[in-house]
DNA sequence: TTAAGTGCAAATCATTTGCATGGAT
DNA sequence: ATCCATGCAAATGATTTGCACTTAA
């Protein structure tokens, strides 16, 4: 049985595009994907730099723009005031969390692909939920007026 | 028959807390009032300053702030990259905003109300769905590659 | 009168941009 | 050898804050 080599996802989606594959996009890209959850480009500057010290945050920017634009990774507003980032097709848990006591629960992903479903089905539009996450506020906060 | 006067609902609302009523305040409110739709905090400041030009925009953000403390206003991230506000209980529509042509489609709300019904009751959360817009792509955005 | 509110200027903080230099193809 | 990418510093833009002055209650 032979083995087809092939070039790392990332480096297709780059090189198809016209785009340049290098060390900082490569270390970007390992952070995000190797991180749980979602994450910042503040902990990705800080990330990397531990091995290249030399990486420069616009670069982060740009980069992490150009891989929302191409797929690479969805951008995430969990209403904090920046941006969280994680890899497209991450397995991703929507949470509820608590505008009060900032608690999260996960939610049964039924639920939200259900809404999902109906509204491409009613509209023929696909929401893009993981980009928010859904704030709210829990009963015991409602309970407590916290 | 005899009408009972009543204060407005703002200077209740704002008494209750210990707080005051000040001409700013009710300016403010007013436009959020007003103004159909959404209103940023810079339209507000703009729409204030026509009749009281001396109005300072840290106030406004200190009212906003202090307004949807207090339920007064609902703050809306529409994923602008600012915050948006409307007066609480005014009657919300829930939009689909494509992220590439940004043109909205009107959603039925009762998609929205049984998702959210539906989270109520299993995981007793309120979530607050205005807080953020439904983003994703349109059919003829995706058909297109746009 | 007096604590809360306002105006102003400066500070924050995430993100973006212009430009000269460097490096991938 | 191109021309895309990087690094740096400065700019942006929304929002916040410290502080002295003003005003609603």
């Amino acid at each position: 049985m032979r083995f087809i080599m092939r070039k790392p996802e990332a480096v297709i989606n780059l090189r198809e595009k016209g785009l340049r594959t290098t060390p900082q996009r490569e270390m970007i890209l390992n952070v995000i994907s190797k991180m749980k959850g979602h994450v910042t480009a503040k902990t990705i500057l800080d990330e990397v730099r531990k091995e290249y010290p030399h990486l420069n945050k616009s670069v982060v920017y740009r980069t992490l723009n150009l891989f929302a634009e191409i797929g690479l990774v969805d951008a995430v507003d969990t209403g904090k005031g920046y941006l969280e980032y994680e890899r497209h097709n991450h397995p991703h848990h929507h949470h509820l969390t608590c505008k009060r006591c900032g608690k999260s629960i996960a939610i049964d992903e039924k639920i939200v692909s259900s809404f999902v479903e109906d509204i491409k089905e009613k509209y023929h539009f696909t929401p893009h939920l993981k980009q928010f996450a859904v704030l709210g506020i829990c009963d015991s906060c409602e309970t407590n007026r916290l």
